[in-house]
DNA sequence: AAAATTAAGTCAATAGTGCTGACTTAAATC
DNA sequence: GATTTAAGTCAGCACTATTGACTTAATTTT
């Protein structure tokens, strides 16, 4: 009993409680909910043996047709240097064309083709399904809730850009 | 106009729409909300030296003081050798202390430190907030229709590890 | 008691994704 | 004509995760 008391000094037993971090089991639920939820995507995109940046990609340029590389780069908050590689290959696996741009000859507009539409489709699908049968089993279909608690959780200043994915021009 | 015909063959023009993907609101909402959840924690996590899977390491050892090696390979769903350098630098760093299994001594059980907890308790805070705030914003303080929502995401077959992560046996 | 299994740790090699810095090319703007 | 901008490229680095092979020590099975 002393030897195990000299052991565990300094030590913490006591799991963090709801007192410290009110939300502490939404946290958890947030973390498993989301790891699941990129999963299914996750086991398609490996078929192609693409990643997670692979999907973002062909999803944003197949959400705003035309986008250019500036866009793109903007949209995912990552380096010109680092969307090279995943815009190259899936250029390469034809999934993504570049025009240039008709006003702005330096631009590179990005479109996707027939088969890039066709895969983000196929990536988009059970995502969609996993999260309309969770609406369904909360009693949630009905109103916007999640999409208002969603919208909330997202910083202020990032909601413009949102706005703008959602419009019907380019 | 010919011209640009032939450029555009083969491209898709129109964006994704809503009776293909009924819940691509929903997608992109989910996408941009889970990136500024865990900014909040990154941010902090740089100061020092770590990164996210320090984060998930350290939150589950909180979580559940005495945790054994195998139980947070299993719950992280990684491999042995991906934990290892992860767990090793929070060991160095002070975070977090193994202590050998008083039924099997193969085990090492793993505990939090005072500067452990603390840290947790730093990270996780502004990730709570965020949730109380956009809960708050929703309508949603009241009942439990997020972590209804949530629990619905998740995989039916990992929700009895959620109930574990839950209870109050070690 | 010997054999098999288990928990943990380690070494080595590889992949994917991201970063910074430096630089080029071509086109647009000042 | 000079400057700025959009895109692309080269090189090097870091982090997280992977697989496979192996060791050590302790427990369990036979």
């Amino acid at each position: 009993m002393k030897a195990d008391a000299d052991a565990t000094s300094q030590i913490v037993v006591e799991p963090i409680t709801e007192s410290e971090i009110p939300q502490i089991a939404n946290i958890e639920l947030i973390f498993f909910a989301y790891r699941d939820f990129t999963a299914d995507a996750d086991r398609i995109l490996s078929r192609f043996g693409f990643g997670r940046a692979h999907h973002r990609a062909l999803y944003f340029v197949n959400r705003k047709p035309g986008m250019t590389v500036a866009d793109l780069i903007s949209i995912l908050a990552i380096t010109k240097q680092s969307l090279s590689r995943v815009l190259r290959q899936l250029i390469d696996a034809g999934h993504i064309r570049q025009i240039e741009g008709r006003e702005d000859r330096r631009q590179r507009r990005l479109f996707p083709t027939q088969s890039g539409r066709e895969l983000v489709l196929e990536l988009s699908r059970p995502q969609s399904r996993r999260i309309d049968a969770a609406m369904r089993e909360s009693g949630l279909s009905a109103d916007t809730l999640v999409a208002d608690f969603m919208k909330n959780m997202i910083n202020p200043q990032e909601r413009a850009v949102l706005a703008n994915l959602s419009s019907k021009e380019g």
